[in-house]
DNA sequence: GCGGCCAGGTTGGCTGTACAACTTGACGCG
DNA sequence: CGCGTCAAGTTGTACAGCCAACCTGGCCGC
């Protein structure tokens, strides 16, 4: 039985026991879960509540789901919380690294037409551009260009050059991330990119485009991140319950 | 007002009317939806069918949601059945495209101990390996490394080395894919790669393994895809509602 | 003009109910 | 032994209602 505290929903201490109840293997690899009836009288909760706790745990693609039967555990793959997907620094800490970081530059101006389009910006308004290297223990690992509207921008160049983490200040300011959009592929290493991450001109990057936006649905954040190769990988899940991944032709 | 065929959940069609809106403009970008008790209204359903609707486009990011406010629409950005980002020929008609394939190479063998454990296969249990290029328009773009537990190698073995889809035959011996767990990063062309792309030994590909699981949670197949540079980006959308993607450092 | 307060509107969370669709295993028949 | 039928169990879909948490805009007082 669970109690409520009134700072977490009902349905979430309930995924999070499920979630830990997967991974001690109280339900065996490829076993079955109880049956929501069943679940909902463990944890004296009703069945709709049941239901909303195990679309997260379907969602992240530890449980399958299907009519006429009991659910199926899937794996106990590790899941991150949104918040470790969304800051290079809560990530890198949650894997037991070091995160580090140096800002190498920083500029502001008026942003160009395609920085107004991704940020939805009238035409003058200024942008503010971050170029950082990030590192894992010290290594460098990736590079970070990011364009910010001007008043978080503000923020960002107000903050210590050698802060590890941008995320969690901005927060601190009542910045939220709540919905961001990656676009994944290959590019190569610019002199910049050489210089930082201590490889060749034309080298292959994994780079990750992303597109942050608050609760309000304002875009917060563009940003283009370049990894040496070897360092990460991205992984998704995807079932046809929730399909999140796509794959597109490269613009 | 919807009709309820019986084929399709009401919660269902109502989200794709809802997609038709959102991408003909009806909110605008940047715009308010109705609230849910107006959508229930103008549908002729419960709040609750309209909610589960909105989760739907929640979690392809079309939407925001906030307590206390309407929802924001958030893009129109073109989002993919599940059925399209599993299968590379229908992923590719519905972009326009010609997508083409030819099988290279045929095996059937004991699994190895890797293959073993990503298909859950006993000792002894044979695999199909199937090594694939894919075209677009005839131009070659990636080298499919695809490995079937033996019931379902055998179906691949039998279909016309020049096939365009495996997918849709594997679907009509009743063989479904319902949850695929992705990982994507950069490797470098091998001497077969180099071949079959058209491209030189030691070239950047960007690479996805995929390991597809049906609806009982049993493995059916376990495969690696190498894209030559330039041809495809994949995008995900993450929102702190439910996270799919994440990121790990390179096994 | 400006700031705080408040009322109304909206989504989040939870309960309870009912039935449909589907799976599985047991049973009985040929 | 094989096969179909059937009943019980389980998840999917939909409905109705209730309250809490939260946002927004307008009003009022200063």
């Amino acid at each position: 039985m669970i109690v409520a505290d009134g700072r977490q929903a009902m349905y979430r201490k309930v995924a999070a026991e499920l979630r830990q109840g997967i991974s001690d293997g109280a339900y065996g690899s490829g076993g079955r879960l109880p049956a929501e009836s069943a679940l909902a009288q463990t944890y004296g909760v009703s069945r709709g509540t049941i239901r909303q706790a195990l679309a997260l745990l379907r969602a992240d693609g530890l449980v399958t789901s299907r009519r006429g039967t009991r659910r199926v555990v899937l794996g106990t793959a590790r899941v991150q919380t949104f918040s470790e997907t969304v800051s290079f620094t809560r990530w890198a800490r949650s894997l037991g690294e070091e995160p580090g970081g140096r800002v190498v530059d920083v500029v502001r101006r008026a942003a160009e037409p395609v920085e107004r389009e991704k940020l939805r910006l009238a035409e003058g308004d200024e942008v503010c551009l971050v170029l950082r290297v990030r590192t894992l223990s010290a290594v460098p690992v990736m590079v970070e260009r990011s364009v910010y509207p001007r008043h978080i921008g503000e923020i960002v160049a107000g903050l210590d050059p050698a802060a590890v983490s941008h995320t969690v200040p901005l927060e601190e300011h009542g910045v939220r991330f709540t919905d961001v959009h990656h676009t994944i592929d290959l590019t190569y290493a610019d002199a910049d990119d050489a210089a930082l991450l201590d490889c060749r001109v034309g080298d292959a990057l994994l780079r990750e485009r992303r597109r942050s936006t608050d609760p309000t649905g304002t875009p917060v954040e563009w940003s283009e991140d370049r990894y040496l190769p070897g360092t990460v990988a991205f992984t998704v899940h995807n079932s046809s319950a929730a399909a999140a991944l796509s794959r597109r032709t490269a613009s």
